[in-house]
RNA sequence: GCCCCCAUCGUCUAGCGGCCUAGGACGGUUCCUUCUCAAGGAACAAAUCGUCGGUCCGAAUCCGACUGGGGGUACCA
């Protein structure tokens, strides 16, 4: 049987979700070493908090982020349609077909009631659950009201004794009280299903076999196993893998976090860097390295190996991930990786090429090349500090005999600041200054060989 | 409240009963290199393996309790 995995993200927030993108990784990486499937599918049923352009965003940030799906809304597949909401017709009659069985029933308790329920639940410190007032209606009424057009929805009807157990793939065994399984709502009263009912009905009629997903849902993970049994189907393969963490340790949130993966890819973080990233917060690499790509994860991938303590999110990790890749890259990619990145950067590739390897090492995030490399497209506009007249004009006699290569532009500094008795870490420094406008960035030298001779004289003559 | 998951340096982790006086990486500190900043090299600090009990000749590794952290408790996913 061919390994079908599947990432079901709600288009609900701005993006793809950082953590979206984890499991995403994860259940790819999984499908992609048994030459198997890794599809999307969109879990589009909650109508009120559905914001416009989501969809389009997660599948656009999926594959920036290198992540390819083999079926998904956007590329079709056997089993489209591949989102939710045009699939309604059938949670409805998979939901009817488990009402006729006795495995669910229609209810028609009013919102109001419900939450007056709860505060009385609350108030007796009892577990906040569905009392059971629509189960005791007679089937044949409950049928006549639904028909008579009355508002309902349908609820599972969890059985009040035994225990429902599964077997998590990288957690072992987990077991529920079914007493305290909540008689969940599956199809609601707009006729869309909840989240429950659909990724059941689903995976299963989309042949999923392997469901990796976070560890939010191990509590709600007996009704699906319930549902399964119910319809009489064969369970998948279930493994949670562990949430990314805050700083302080809550789940991973938008309020204390970037959690966007547009958030990221603006921020100059590369998608393989990212990857990467995300691959060693899930699962370590067998002989221990930080740095290895996702084909190389594939080759060694053991899912009995993914990690079960939640991550803190190290920003500063990543940061040092993307510079490694920066650092590994080859000319090409990284000047197209950064004219696509940032737009004023002029697309003369002899140029770009003669900057990289004096900027390249010194960058964790395509954003720095900027700030890095701003003074050899623009004169600065003025420097950070004060530049000495005196030794510019010296620099600036002594400069324009100078052969314009770092080699003897050297020597002649040098021999200049020995002659004058300055310190020559200080004349670099006032050349630096006037030349660059700012007291850190590339080799210097080696800057002003790029810049040429007359741009870089030019530069300093202004403080003279 | 109730249910569930988790627990090794600040952070990410290696470790799956003896190889551990606990190894690596990020970050930090110091030094080397050096025109600045990086990168690179060297070194240092940093974990009584959450606590307490067991099991065992032997436990970071197995079991239990507790504690701590996290998650879930919706006609949200």
């Amino acid at each position: 049987m061919t390994i079908r995995t599947r990432i079901a993200p709600s288009p609900t927030g701005l993006d793809l979700h950082i953590g979206n993108a984890y499991t995403a990784l994860i259940n790819s990486v999984l499908a992609r070493k048994h030459g198997g499937q890794f599809i999307v599918r969109i879990e589009d049923t909650d109508r009120t908090r559905l914001v416009e352009g989501s969809e389009q965003k997660i599948l656009s940030s999926l594959a920036w982020l290198g992540i390819p799906h083999a079926e998904g809304p956007d590329i079709g597949g056997p089993y489209a349609p591949y989102r939710q909401s045009e699939r309604l017709p059938s949670y409805k009659t998979y939901a009817e077909e488990l009402v006729a069985n006795g495995h669910a029933y229609y209810c028609f308790c009013t919102a109001s009631r419900l939450e007056e329920m709860r505060k009385t639940q609350e108030a007796n410190k009892l577990p906040p659950m569905y009392d059971g007032l629509c189960k005791a209606i007679a089937p044949d009424d409950a049928r006549k009201r639904v028909a008579a057009g009355e508002r309902h929805v349908i609820r599972m009807n969890v059985p009040d004794t035994g225990v429902t157990t599964f077997t998590d793939l990288i957690r072992g065994e987990i077991s529920f009280e079914n007493k305290l399984i909540d008689d969940q709502v599956l199809l609601k009263s707009d006729g869309y299903p909840t989240y429950h009912l659909g990724v059941v009905v689903d995976d299963h009629v989309m042949n999923i076999t392997h469901i990796i997903r976070g560890e939010e849902w191990i509590p709600s993970t007996p009704k699906h196993i319930l549902l399964y049994r119910f319809f009489g189907w064969d369970i998948p393969n279930i493994a949670h893998v562990s949430v990314l963490r805050n700083p302080d340790r809550s789940k991973l949130s938008k309020r204390k976090n970037p959690v966007w993966v547009s958030d990221y890819r603006a921020k100059g973080f590369l998608p393989e860097a990212i990857r990467n990233y995300l691959a060693g917060m899930a699962w370590s690499y067998p002989d221990g390295r930080d740095i290895f790509s996702t084909e190389e994860m594939i080759g060694v991938f053991d899912m009995s190996q993914l990690k079960t303590t939640a991550p803190i999110f190290d920003t500063e990790k990543l940061r040092w991930v993307n510079g490694e890749y920066i650092r590994n890259m080859d000319a090409a990619s990284l000047r197209s990786a950064l004219y696509a990145f940032d737009s004023r950067i002029p697309h003369d590739d002899a140029l770009t090429d003669r900057i990289l390897p004096l900027v390249a090492e010194r960058m964790k995030t395509l954003a720095e090349f900027w700030t890095l490399a701003s003074f050899f497209y623009e004169k600065p506009a003025e420097t950070e500090k004060p530049c000495d007249r005196n030794i510019c004009a010296e620099l600036a006699t002594a400069l324009s005999h100078a052969e314009w290569t770092h080699g003897a532009m050297e020597q002649s500094v040098r021999t200049l600041a020995d002659a004058k008795g300055w310190k020559a870490k200080d004349v670099f420094m006032q050349l630096r200054l006037a030349i660059t406008g700012k007291t850190v960035g590339p080799p210097l030298l080696e800057s002003m060989e790029v810049l040429g001779k007359e741009e870089s004289l030019g530069r300093l003559s202004r403080y003279i």
